[in-house]
DNA sequence: TTATTAATCAACCATATGGTTGAATATATA
DNA sequence: TATATATTCAACCATATGGTTGATTAATAA
Protein backbone atom coordinates (compact mmCIF):
# COMPACT_ATOMS: atom_id res chain seq x y z
CA UNK A 1 0.00 0.00 0.00
CA UNK A 2 1.03 3.57 -0.70
CA UNK A 3 4.04 2.11 -2.42
CA UNK A 4 6.95 1.35 -0.48
CA UNK A 5 9.42 3.78 0.21
CA UNK A 6 12.51 1.61 -0.24
CA UNK A 7 14.97 3.19 1.96
CA UNK A 8 16.01 1.80 5.23
CA UNK A 9 13.36 3.36 7.75
CA UNK A 10 15.75 3.51 10.94
CA UNK A 11 18.51 5.23 8.24
CA UNK A 12 15.79 7.94 7.90
CA UNK A 13 15.14 8.46 11.05
CA UNK A 14 18.70 9.00 12.39
CA UNK A 15 19.15 10.88 9.33
CA UNK A 16 16.09 13.52 9.75
CA UNK A 17 16.52 13.87 13.64
CA UNK A 18 20.22 14.64 12.81
CA UNK A 19 19.27 17.65 10.21
CA UNK A 20 16.33 18.62 12.65
CA UNK A 21 18.54 20.73 14.82
CA UNK A 22 19.97 24.57 13.58
CA UNK A 23 23.47 23.72 15.52
CA UNK A 24 23.95 20.44 13.92
CA UNK A 25 23.37 22.20 10.35
CA UNK A 26 25.17 24.73 11.21
CA UNK A 27 27.79 22.42 11.55
CA UNK A 28 27.27 20.40 8.21
CA UNK A 29 27.20 24.13 6.89
CA UNK A 30 31.16 24.60 8.10
CA UNK A 31 32.09 21.08 6.99
CA UNK A 32 31.19 22.40 3.32
CA UNK A 33 34.51 24.49 3.56
CA UNK A 34 36.38 21.40 4.17
CA UNK A 35 37.56 19.24 6.91
CA UNK A 36 37.42 20.56 10.41
CA UNK A 37 38.87 19.70 13.90
CA UNK A 38 36.71 19.72 16.91
CA UNK A 39 37.34 22.39 18.61
CA UNK A 40 37.99 24.66 15.60
CA UNK A 41 34.33 23.40 14.55
CA UNK A 42 33.17 24.62 18.30
CA UNK A 43 34.59 27.87 18.43
CA UNK A 44 31.67 29.29 16.49
CA UNK A 45 29.09 28.55 19.09
CA UNK A 46 28.37 30.08 22.62
CA UNK A 47 27.69 26.36 23.94
CA UNK A 48 30.24 24.53 25.25
CA UNK A 49 32.59 22.13 23.75
CA UNK A 50 31.03 19.03 25.03
CA UNK A 51 27.37 19.91 24.01
CA UNK A 52 29.12 20.19 20.24
CA UNK A 53 30.99 16.87 20.35
CA UNK A 54 27.47 15.63 21.21
CA UNK A 55 26.08 17.12 18.50
CA UNK A 56 28.79 15.64 16.17
CA UNK A 57 28.25 11.99 17.53
CA UNK A 58 24.61 12.45 16.39
CA UNK A 59 25.80 13.54 13.03
CA UNK A 60 28.25 10.64 13.16
CA UNK A 61 25.81 8.25 13.81
CA UNK A 62 23.27 9.62 11.25
CA UNK A 63 26.88 9.08 8.66
CA UNK A 64 26.84 13.13 7.84
CA UNK A 65 30.31 12.87 9.29
CA UNK A 66 33.16 10.63 9.92
CA UNK A 67 36.33 11.72 11.38
CA UNK A 68 39.45 10.70 11.54
CA UNK A 69 41.85 10.69 14.70
CA UNK A 70 45.03 11.74 14.59
CA UNK A 71 47.38 12.05 17.64
CA UNK A 72 44.67 13.92 19.76
CA UNK A 73 42.88 15.82 17.12
CA UNK A 74 39.53 14.43 15.57
CA UNK A 75 39.36 15.40 11.96
CA UNK A 76 35.56 15.40 11.00
CA UNK A 77 34.68 15.73 7.70
CA UNK A 78 31.61 15.76 5.88
CA UNK A 79 30.13 12.68 4.57
CA UNK A 80 26.83 14.45 2.40
CA UNK A 81 25.69 10.38 0.91
CA UNK A 82 23.26 9.84 3.29
CA UNK A 83 21.52 12.98 2.37
CA UNK A 84 20.64 11.21 -0.76
CA UNK A 85 18.34 8.74 0.69
CA UNK A 86 16.51 11.69 2.13
CA UNK A 87 16.53 13.30 -1.67
CA UNK A 88 15.13 10.28 -3.10
CA UNK A 89 12.17 10.16 -0.23
CA UNK A 90 11.44 13.40 -0.53
CA UNK A 91 10.88 12.88 -4.15
CA UNK A 92 8.29 10.82 -3.60
CA UNK A 93 6.27 13.92 -2.63
CA UNK A 94 7.65 16.22 -6.05
CA UNK A 95 4.69 15.70 -7.65
CA UNK A 96 2.19 17.06 -5.07
CA UNK A 97 4.67 20.32 -4.32
CA UNK A 98 4.41 20.87 -7.97
CA UNK A 99 1.08 20.38 -8.45
CA UNK A 100 0.26 22.21 -5.97
CA UNK A 101 2.07 25.61 -7.58
CA UNK A 102 0.68 24.96 -10.71
CA UNK A 103 -2.50 25.46 -8.85
CA UNK A 104 -0.97 28.53 -6.60
CA UNK A 105 0.25 29.72 -9.86
CA UNK A 106 -3.23 29.47 -11.62
CA UNK A 107 -5.01 31.14 -8.91
CA UNK A 108 -2.73 33.97 -8.75
CA UNK A 109 -2.70 34.41 -12.42
CA UNK A 110 -6.87 34.16 -12.56
CA UNK A 111 -6.82 36.23 -9.22
CA UNK A 112 -4.93 39.00 -11.08
CA UNK A 113 -5.66 38.61 -14.46
CA UNK A 114 -8.97 40.09 -14.19
CA UNK A 115 -9.69 41.06 -10.99
CA UNK A 116 -12.77 39.06 -9.84
CA UNK A 117 -14.67 39.44 -12.58
CA UNK A 118 -16.57 36.57 -12.13
CA UNK A 119 -16.99 34.19 -8.77
CA UNK A 120 -15.01 31.23 -9.21
CA UNK A 121 -17.53 28.92 -7.23
CA UNK A 122 -15.37 25.36 -7.46
CA UNK A 123 -16.23 22.30 -9.18
CA UNK B 1 30.18 32.53 6.91
CA UNK B 2 29.53 29.67 5.11
CA UNK B 3 26.82 31.14 2.20
CA UNK B 4 23.77 31.59 4.38
CA UNK B 5 20.78 28.97 4.38
CA UNK B 6 18.04 31.54 3.62
CA UNK B 7 15.36 29.47 4.39
CA UNK B 8 13.72 30.09 8.58
CA UNK B 9 15.94 28.06 10.61
CA UNK B 10 12.57 26.94 12.91
CA UNK B 11 10.72 25.93 10.02
CA UNK B 12 13.27 23.89 9.15
CA UNK B 13 13.59 21.75 13.12
CA UNK B 14 10.21 21.74 12.75
CA UNK B 15 10.18 20.09 8.64
CA UNK B 16 13.13 17.56 9.66
CA UNK B 17 11.75 16.53 13.41
CA UNK B 18 8.14 16.04 11.95
CA UNK B 19 9.77 13.81 9.21
CA UNK B 20 12.42 11.82 11.70
CA UNK B 21 9.55 9.14 12.79
CA UNK B 22 8.68 6.23 10.87
CA UNK B 23 4.90 6.63 12.01
CA UNK B 24 4.48 10.24 10.60
CA UNK B 25 6.39 9.67 7.37
CA UNK B 26 4.04 6.64 6.93
CA UNK B 27 0.74 9.03 7.45
CA UNK B 28 2.44 11.09 4.74
CA UNK B 29 2.64 8.25 2.57
CA UNK B 30 -0.98 7.39 3.17
CA UNK B 31 -2.01 10.74 2.37
CA UNK B 32 -0.58 10.90 -1.10
CA UNK B 33 -3.32 8.89 -3.06
CA UNK B 34 -5.70 11.60 -1.48
CA UNK B 35 -7.50 12.70 2.19
CA UNK B 36 -8.06 10.96 4.93
CA UNK B 37 -9.86 11.23 8.16
CA UNK B 38 -8.40 10.86 11.14
CA UNK B 39 -9.50 7.56 12.08
CA UNK B 40 -9.25 6.09 8.62
CA UNK B 41 -5.80 6.73 8.61
CA UNK B 42 -5.26 5.59 12.37
CA UNK B 43 -6.92 2.43 10.92
CA UNK B 44 -3.04 1.12 10.41
CA UNK B 45 -1.42 1.34 12.88
CA UNK B 46 -1.28 -0.62 16.36
CA UNK B 47 -0.89 2.39 18.46
CA UNK B 48 -4.02 4.20 19.82
CA UNK B 49 -5.80 6.49 17.99
CA UNK B 50 -4.55 9.41 20.43
CA UNK B 51 -1.32 8.71 19.28
CA UNK B 52 -1.95 8.95 15.81
CA UNK B 53 -3.56 12.06 16.58
CA UNK B 54 -0.76 13.89 18.27
CA UNK B 55 1.51 12.60 15.48
CA UNK B 56 -1.02 14.20 12.84
CA UNK B 57 -0.51 17.43 15.26
CA UNK B 58 3.41 17.67 14.55
CA UNK B 59 2.76 17.43 11.02
CA UNK B 60 0.31 19.74 11.10
CA UNK B 61 2.66 22.02 13.09
CA UNK B 62 5.36 21.47 10.60
CA UNK B 63 2.74 22.48 7.69
CA UNK B 64 2.84 19.30 6.07
CA UNK B 65 -0.75 18.27 6.17
CA UNK B 66 -3.83 20.70 6.75
CA UNK B 67 -7.47 19.43 7.61
CA UNK B 68 -10.84 20.53 7.08
CA UNK B 69 -13.16 19.83 9.82
CA UNK B 70 -16.80 18.87 8.64
CA UNK B 71 -18.59 18.23 11.86
CA UNK B 72 -17.23 15.77 13.70
CA UNK B 73 -15.13 14.16 11.27
CA UNK B 74 -11.74 16.03 10.36
CA UNK B 75 -10.85 15.67 6.88
CA UNK B 76 -6.64 15.38 6.41
CA UNK B 77 -4.83 16.54 3.92
CA UNK B 78 -0.74 16.20 1.98
CA UNK B 79 0.55 20.39 1.65
CA UNK B 80 3.70 18.76 0.23
CA UNK B 81 5.02 22.08 -0.36
CA UNK B 82 7.30 23.10 3.06
CA UNK B 83 9.32 19.84 2.01
CA UNK B 84 10.41 22.05 -0.34
CA UNK B 85 12.45 24.01 1.97
CA UNK B 86 14.18 20.49 2.78
CA UNK B 87 14.59 19.99 -0.68
CA UNK B 88 16.72 22.98 -1.30
CA UNK B 89 18.57 22.62 1.90
CA UNK B 90 19.87 19.36 0.54
CA UNK B 91 20.60 20.76 -2.53
CA UNK B 92 23.62 23.05 -0.82
CA UNK B 93 25.16 19.76 -0.70
CA UNK B 94 24.22 17.92 -3.93
CA UNK B 95 28.10 18.93 -5.02
CA UNK B 96 29.29 16.59 -2.35
CA UNK B 97 27.59 14.27 -2.76
CA UNK B 98 28.04 14.20 -5.99
CA UNK B 99 31.34 14.14 -6.41
CA UNK B 100 31.60 11.30 -4.41
CA UNK B 101 29.70 9.73 -6.42
CA UNK B 102 31.79 10.36 -9.66
CA UNK B 103 34.83 8.99 -7.85
CA UNK B 104 33.28 5.99 -6.76
CA UNK B 105 31.88 5.55 -10.40
CA UNK B 106 35.63 5.90 -11.45
CA UNK B 107 36.53 3.39 -9.07
CA UNK B 108 34.30 0.95 -10.14
CA UNK B 109 34.91 1.64 -13.54
CA UNK B 110 38.34 1.79 -13.77
CA UNK B 111 38.06 -1.83 -11.42
CA UNK B 112 35.94 -3.57 -13.80
CA UNK B 113 36.61 -1.95 -17.45
CA UNK B 114 39.90 -4.43 -18.04
CA UNK B 115 40.33 -5.92 -14.74
CA UNK B 116 43.63 -4.99 -14.02
CA UNK B 117 45.00 -5.67 -17.59
CA UNK B 118 46.58 -2.11 -17.98
CA UNK B 119 46.62 0.99 -15.46
CA UNK B 120 44.52 3.84 -16.76
CA UNK B 121 45.60 6.70 -14.89
CA UNK B 122 44.40 9.26 -17.34
CA UNK B 123 44.63 12.37 -14.79
C1' DT C 1 58.93 15.85 34.18
C1' DT C 2 55.16 18.98 34.34
C1' DA C 3 51.85 21.62 32.20
C1' DT C 4 48.70 22.44 28.53
C1' DT C 5 45.65 21.06 25.01
C1' DA C 6 42.03 18.09 22.55
C1' DA C 7 38.52 15.51 23.21
C1' DT C 8 35.50 12.32 25.54
C1' DC C 9 33.15 10.28 29.65
C1' DA C 10 29.98 10.59 33.49
C1' DA C 11 26.59 12.48 36.08
C1' DC C 12 23.13 15.60 36.38
C1' DC C 13 19.09 18.67 35.01
C1' DA C 14 15.02 20.59 32.63
C1' DT C 15 12.23 19.89 28.98
C1' DA C 16 10.56 17.28 24.88
C1' DT C 17 8.88 13.05 22.83
C1' DG C 18 6.09 9.12 22.03
C1' DG C 19 3.14 6.43 24.04
C1' DT C 20 -0.76 5.15 27.32
C1' DT C 21 -5.56 5.52 29.65
C1' DG C 22 -9.61 7.95 30.87
C1' DA C 23 -12.43 11.91 30.44
C1' DA C 24 -14.70 15.50 27.75
C1' DT C 25 -16.88 17.60 23.56
C1' DA C 26 -19.35 17.60 19.67
C1' DT C 27 -21.93 15.54 16.08
C1' DA C 28 -24.61 11.77 14.05
C1' DT C 29 -27.73 8.06 14.27
C1' DA C 30 -31.41 4.94 16.41
C1' DT D 1 -34.46 11.22 23.46
C1' DA D 2 -30.53 8.07 24.22
C1' DT D 3 -26.51 6.13 22.25
C1' DA D 4 -22.77 5.62 19.37
C1' DT D 5 -18.96 7.87 16.73
C1' DA D 6 -15.02 11.09 15.78
C1' DT D 7 -11.79 13.57 17.81
C1' DT D 8 -9.31 16.05 21.16
C1' DC D 9 -7.94 17.18 26.01
C1' DA D 10 -5.61 16.07 30.30
C1' DA D 11 -2.80 13.60 33.08
C1' DC D 12 0.55 10.42 33.44
C1' DC D 13 4.86 7.58 32.35
C1' DA D 14 9.37 6.10 30.53
C1' DT D 15 12.84 7.45 27.75
C1' DA D 16 15.27 10.80 24.71
C1' DT D 17 17.26 15.33 23.95
C1' DG D 18 20.08 19.27 24.56
C1' DG D 19 22.49 21.44 27.63
C1' DT D 20 25.59 21.97 31.84
C1' DT D 21 29.82 21.05 35.00
C1' DG D 22 33.58 18.30 36.55
C1' DA D 23 36.52 14.40 35.90
C1' DT D 24 39.36 11.53 32.92
C1' DT D 25 42.37 10.13 29.03
C1' DA D 26 45.77 10.85 25.82
C1' DA D 27 48.97 13.53 23.18
C1' DT D 28 51.87 17.72 22.89
C1' DA D 29 54.77 21.39 24.44
C1' DA D 30 57.63 23.65 28.13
Amino acid sequence: MTQAISVNEQQLDLLFHALSNQTRRALLAQLRSGPRIVTDLARSYKMSLNAISKHLLVLEKAGLIDRKIEGRIHICQLQAEPMMSAEKWLQNYQEFWSNNLDSFAEYVEQKYSDESKDKDEKS
